[in-house]
DNA sequence: ATTATTGAAAACGTATACAATCTTGAACTC
DNA sequence: GAGTTCAAGATTGTATACGTTTTCAATAAT
């Protein structure tokens, strides 16, 4: 009760609208980027998308409503969402895999607090892979593929305009994702889905700019490249893009939030 | 009852030897590898080292005595490793989450079954992402990672020599990990150690030649060029190597394995 | 002989109970 | 006043109970 308060959880109990959007969002991209091997399966993936926990608070995450270290109480996380703790460790266990939070034994959950070197890290792994996930999509993009990119850059536009930062960080991840799915390596599309999650983290706790504003001219200026199949630009677009961001983290900071709480989950 | 008879699952109930070996590995690389920061945690797998489901499940298929395909009844593994299906739970679907097995909702878990695409992904993924690292490690490597490197050929010269064709297996592949983690990337070498993981997986569906015989030569140049600091060199062979890998993958054969399953996880 | 049906047994999904561990804060000592 | 001790409360870890779904074999129908 106490520590209800202090986190700021006066939560009414309500079905999360996350669920919602993420399936949309799966369909959409069903439809434009050819599915060769219907068995080649990520069955964690279709049993997590129905856990509350897992996509609320995922989502949470990448719109930096839940700062880095926040603790992730698993009663507080069942009230919630309406479920009992088995949902939530399900759906913890399945975040502690990702890298979006930490897992301490006896202590319970928080949200990851990635090092200044796990930050470096895996801005040079996006570096490598990235890059060349560009070209392969801009040899392998077609008309369906460009015009979900033009449509989500819109959205990420409006995002923007509408001062939401949140779910502008996290629509410009999404965006680097479904350049990698179009590059139709499932696998290394997959990797890079979780290293972009975790440098939704690392923007939390290391960016110093206040404004996301060049994401916009690069994510274009990479669509159009993609459009004219020049795979050569788009690679190289890929990496000064990914070098630019890296560029704008600073390491030298500790960690100082010392912010309440409230309403990080809800809305 | 008739379930584990036919699966050869008359276990006596065991305490895994599994558990104590890993350990003993992780502190003897512990001690060859530098470790900057301790903070830099995998609190997950702090976690799993200590399920006796993951750990021996993972062992099992890594020495291939687990085929692909092979289901995994949740209260078979619990009455074999004598805990309840909470832990069994969490172990699987820890597993799930590295692709060494497949989830179906309501129909259980088993030994995934790595389509040839994906079989392709990986290796082209592995391709992408070791020889760099291997150029790393011959960078850094200094003389007692070379001395742990040599003792883990060593060990897995003994393993061949002694038909121990599964240990074999997956010391091999431990042995790439060892390269990646010595090119201090934490998060590259993570990624690697996954797609090594599967790569057993792959090799039990897929591999053509009956010999591993070519791993013993390749491992030893890779360390002869890393213990003299030739990146260059280091950087060749692993590709070279893992082309030779790749290229011993047959795709076109159907996955036939009409083998019993008696004693695949005891031992 | 092959396919459909069906119901019992087995297996999975979720909630909950209880034990083990940690945290907190008040009382106490120095 | 700063630090220590310890017990009550809170939190996590694990097992188990129970409802739901699936599987499988026996039976019936085509």
């Amino acid at each position: 009760m106490k520590k209800a308060d202090k986190l700021g959880m006066t939560f009414t109990i309500k079905s999360p609208t996350t669920v919602g959007e993420t399936v949309y969002n799966r369909e959409r991209q069903k439809m434009s980027i050819s599915q060769q091997e219907a068995s080649f399966s990520r069955r964690v993936d279709a049993d997590l998308v129905q856990n509350p926990v897992y996509t609320g608070v995922e989502r949470a995450i990448l719109e930096q409503r839940l700062p880095p270290g926040t603790r992730l109480a698993e009663t507080d996380l069942a009230d919630f969402y309406g479920v009992s703790r088995t949902i939530v460790r399900t759906g913890l266990q399945a975040l502690a895999h990702s890298h979006l939070v930490t897992l301490r034994p006896n202590r319970g959950a928080s949200v990851a607090n990635p090092s200044p070197r796990e930050a470096r890290e895996v801005f040079e792994a996006r570096e490598l892979l990235e890059p060349r996930s560009a070209r392969e999509a801009a040899l392998r993009a077609g008309r369906a593929d460009v015009r979900a990119l033009r449509l989500h850059a819109r959205e990420e536009h409006e995002a923007m305009r509408s001062n939401e930062s949140g779910r502008a960080l996290r629509l410009s991840g999404r965006f680097h994702v479904m350049i990698a799915q179009i590059a139709n390596q499932r696998t290394i599309a997959e990797i890079i889905e979780n290293l972009v999650s975790r440098s939704s983290l690392i923007i939390a706790l290391y960016w110093t700019r206040s404004s996301t504003r060049c994401d916009e001219g690069c994510h274009n200026a990479l669509i159009d490249a993609i459009e004219r199949n020049d795979a050569v630009e788009a690679e190289e677009l890929m990496r000064s893009h990914l070098v630019e961001l890296h560029s704008a983290l600073r390491f030298d900071i500790g960690d100082s939030s010392n912010k309440t709480l409230k309403d990080m989950l809800s809305q």
